[in-house]
DNA sequence: TGGCAGGGTCATA
DNA sequence: TATGACCCTGCC
């Protein structure tokens, strides 16, 4: 659990213990404690949700089989055993695009505080198990705001494309709903017209809300343990990785960027 | 205490 | 196509 918690693709999880973790997803809070490979959940949601929280953990998906698929690059097995049990969550498009538009050089811890200090301020809050958590607001709440209020939640220059972002999804300029039915090029390119989202941000977006798992969005860490792995330790192009990628791992990149940020975060680099 | 880096993007030349 | 600026924070 704590390598879906912390592991980069969702900034509002919380630990408890080691074992334990509470996240807001959409409206519902998940109070979650894992226990073996089981998943003790306490929530406000009902039975209803139930298929709603699968999809969010991805949880119909055989990762046993995927690590075994991966594992077939030999070069990538130490990432895939310290990271096994990653798992690449299915999130809300628009809270994502926001989230990592903030994520833009800046680093984990925060852009967490940040997009907590967002969902304070402009989201609704909801009361459970004595605690008060709060929704990540709609694009219409950020699109209406300005930008020098954005700015108290320390966001930075980010507050002008928060904004901007926030209003070309609510006036459906961009369909962000949409684009997980479209090709992977032409949701690349609708995401980009978004201001704060480039190709790294789009990818993100569309690995961790949109189930597309042939990206491989390339950023600081991935870019080193790939240039130690495959290219001799020796500083190499973004769009050069890229290809390589692209070629080598085909639809499976997606997954084998999470293994590999995990594992260059927390180990080969610390 | 000051410099630097952090899940990059954008404007400029 | 290549460079530097950019808010803010935590770390060394």
């Amino acid at each position: 659990m704590g390598i879906i918690a912390e592991g980069g693709q969702a900034f509002r999880w919380n630990r408890i213990d080691c074992n334990r973790y509470v996240g807001v997803v959409d409206e519902l809070i998940l109070d979650v404690e894992q226990q073996a490979d089981m998943l003790i959940i306490d929530t406000n949601g009902t039975i209803e949700d139930i298929s709603k929280i699968k999809d969010y953990f991805d949880l119909d998906r055989d990762y046993h089989l995927l690590e075994k698929q991966l594992s077939e690059y030999e070069e990538i097995i130490p990432a895939v055993k310290f990271s096994s049990g990653s798992r690449i969550l299915h999130q809300d498009p628009w809270e994502t695009a926001i989230s990592f538009i903030i994520s833009a050089n800046n680093n984990i811890r925060n852009i967490k505080n940040t997009i907590e200090r967002i969902c304070m301020r402009y989201g609704s809050p909801i009361y459970f198990n004595g605690n008060v958590f709060y929704s990540f607001p709609t694009p219409s709440d950020l699109a209406n705001t300005c930008e020098d209020d954005l700015r108290e939640t320390k966001c930075g220059y980010r507050a002008k494309y928060i904004k901007e972002s926030a209003k070309m999804i609510a006036d459906g300029i961009v369909d962000i709903y949409e684009l997980k039915n479209v090709s992977t090029e032409e949701g690349r390119k609708e995401l980009m017209k978004l201001p704060g989202v480039g190709r790294k941000v789009a990818d993100c977006i569309m690995l961790f809300s949109m189930r597309k798992f042939d990206v491989f969005p390339i950023d600081i860490w991935i870019k080193r343990i790939m240039e130690h792995i495959y290219f001799d330790c020796k500083d190499t192009s973004i769009e050069k990785i890229q290809e390589f990628a692209h070629v080598k791992y085909g639809n499976l990149g997606g997954f084998v960027q999470q293994y590999l940020f995990h594992f260059g975060r927390l180990k080969y680099f610390s």
